[in-house]
DNA sequence: CATGGGATTGACT
DNA sequence: GTCAATCCCATGC
């Protein structure tokens, strides 16, 4: 989609990203669980203000925010809101749809549903890295589409989000309803 | 400058 | 259930 899409309240694109494809070097899923940063909530890396590692967030909406996790794992973000307002959409889990093979290879597994079940696992079944940071995600090589007309009327759950240790109340949490795909289940105690 | 903690995952008990 | 891997950056001395 274009950058419009994006220049909205980063809740409201959380929740309408659920559905969309995105797809990178041959591989593609629909986005099934989405979560929104803020940088008014100390969850977000914008909370801290402006650094080198929080450049993009910080830029144009409707650009890839792509950083390392735990030292290990790249995550997958959506810039949101107009430049300079610091805020994304987390893409957590896709349901797998194309270059799925490849998927498994990357990943070294065959189950469809441990493909992409999780922010770190679905980075590195579609081959996306830190190079990717700061792509146009109209352009690419990070692409997110409009939903399949079987995805338009998916119902969406909204809930807490997930391993963070602050502003953890906030219903920020979004998962196409029923889906096979989830990091966790839409609702967990733990 | 030293320390500690993650928007996680996979291996192991 | 526990734990290590491993890097960026915030915090504090």
């Amino acid at each position: 989609m274009r950058a419009a899409f994006y220049d909205r309240p980063v809740v409201e694109v959380a929740r309408e990203l659920i559905g969309c494809v995105v797809s990178h070097d041959g591989r593609a899923g629909v986005i099934v669980e989405t979560e929104a940063y803020h940088h008014s909530e100390p969850a977000c890396h914008a909370f801290a203000g402006l650094t080198e590692r929080t450049r993009v967030l910080f830029g144009p909406p409707g650009r890839a925010y792509v950083y390392r996790s735990y030292g290990i794992h790249a995550c997958l973000n959506a810039v949101c809101e107009p430049r300079g307002v610091g805020a994304a959409v987390l893409i957590r889990a896709l349901e797998p749809v194309e270059g799925i093979d490849l998927m498994r290879e990357r990943r070294g597994l065959d189950r469809l549903g441990d493909l992409c079940s999780g922010p770190g696992k679905l980075t590195r079944a579609l081959g996306i890295g830190l190079a990717e940071n700061g792509c146009d995600l109209s352009v690419g090589p990070i692409v997110i589409e409009r939903k399949p007309r079987s995805w338009r009327s998916a119902q969406v759950a909204a809930s807490k989000r997930i391993g963070i240790t602050k502003a953890t109340d906030l219903q920020w949490r979004f998962c196409a309803v029923g889906s096979r795909y989830l990091s966790r289940p839409a609702f967990s105690r733990s």
